[in-house]
DNA sequence: CGCGGCCTTGAGTTTACTCAAGGGAGGTGG
DNA sequence: CCACCTCCCTTGAGTAAACTCAAGGCCGCG
């Protein structure tokens, strides 16, 4: 993966026009088109546990994680981050809110130690009229959000709780070997994500290798019947 | 509004290049985006009761909806179509879908006569590239259904069925004259919209009338309290 | 008047939540 | 090396929210 090494002066990488990961975020792009996000991309880092922005905090940049995990929710004082959804990168932390009303609607923050890039939108509104290929990707990575929250949405009406998880283990497993996975977030997290209490994932967890569908020990998961698992996903 | 007068020739106004409603679905355009616009763009009529697209099938053009009601969501067999959205023209039909993974997610049938658009997904990429401040508007499109998509997902994550219904009631009695409001779907749809039972709409709607927030008559809302209703929608 | 949708209401059930208690893994200090 | 602490996950019991099923009423239409 073709990001920033850890030890790099992150000031001067930016003002150097490192290349940053954009095809990871973005698809495949020119290198004129490239550079000028490089030239436009601001990196910055955050250490664990800090809060990457907030909710209700002007969103003028589009914000992608280039590498570490972060996760996106509701902050509520004193009962922590309900994680809405957890991120490794590179993947982008914010798209729609700074395009759309330039208001972020959600808390992030990073749960390892993070690269992030940030994009100011007025200036990429700019480099979008001159390099409009630009403007095609950036539809793209919007579409595909669209397309992911459109999904979730699904789920959340017409799943009950044991067909999400089945949904979310077939897609964690999706092109694993041997169907054999480790969480890589604490299980209070992914419950969040699934719209679910902890106590209830867990006796979804047991209900699912009760049932012979799955076996769980600590954060290790083998999914050892991954068409009834996703049988159920579709209930 | 610009719509089409209902008894035109529908080929005729494609070819003769009739000014479609744009700055409705788009905002503001150049004079000469819009033509292309119109150039690019197929109307097409479907009268009431009739499917528009069917989930699973391919998504080759983006779809708006000029005039007239329609309804998103699954139709399953023998049991009626279960609305996830309702949208009265102008609006756009279907934009992630066609711009994303080329496969429609859900089905759409009209519940009036509709006028719809249809834009070409692939000549509309090229014309993008020739016409970057049509790139732009879609993003900002895109933006808006993602900021939307982003709503209805915490409202159904963090919100109960009260609050949701304060919350639709609210949205719906903004700008309104007085807060009266008439509902213009069924009520099933409407609660199928908010993700729960037509019974459990009905009982909703009686208890906010019971705590005097509302008046209900029929398909006539008064709001009597705007502000404990909007009290309500928060929770 | 009778019919078919649609909404409402009630009764009973299911699902998932809350609250509270217990157990395991990992880190720290004596 | 062990005791202890903390954080997290698990488990159980009780509860609350919303669903299903079934029956009844209203309204518009033929």
């Amino acid at each position: 993966m073709n990001a920033i090494s850890p030890g790099l002066n992150v000031a001067a990488a930016a003002r150097a026009a490192i290349r940053l990961p954009w095809p990871s975020l973005l698809g495949p792009l020119a290198v004129a088109d490239a550079e000028v996000l490089d030239e436009l991309g601001r990196t910055r880092s955050v250490p664990e546990g800090r809060s990457i922005f907030e909710r209700g905090t002007p969103a003028r940049s589009l914000v992608g994680l280039i590498e570490g995990q972060a996760a996106c929710g509701w902050n509520q004082p004193e009962r922590g981050l309900s994680a809405e959804r957890v991120l490794h990168g590179p993947a982008w932390l914010a798209l729609g809110d700074p395009l759309g009303d330039g208001q972020h609607r959600s808390d992030a923050v990073a749960q390892s130690a993070v690269q992030l890039v940030e994009l100011p939108v007025e200036p990429l509104r700019s480099a979008v009229l001159r390099h409009p290929l630009l403007g095609l990707r950036l539809i793209d990575a919007l579409a595909r959000e669209v397309g992911r929250l459109d999904g979730r949405l699904h789920e959340l009406m017409h799943k009950d709780a044991g067909s999400r998880l089945a949904a979310w283990l077939c897609a964690q497993a999706e092109g694993r070997t041997q169907g054999v996975l480790r969480l890589s977030e604490r299980k209070r997290d992914i419950a969040s994500q699934l719209g679910m209490t902890p106590e209830t994932l867990s006796r979804m967890m047991r209900s699912l290798s009760e049932r012979g569908l799955i076996a769980v020990s600590g954060y290790t998961v083998r999914v050892l019947d991954p068409r009834g698992l996703q049988g159920l996903a579709e209930a």
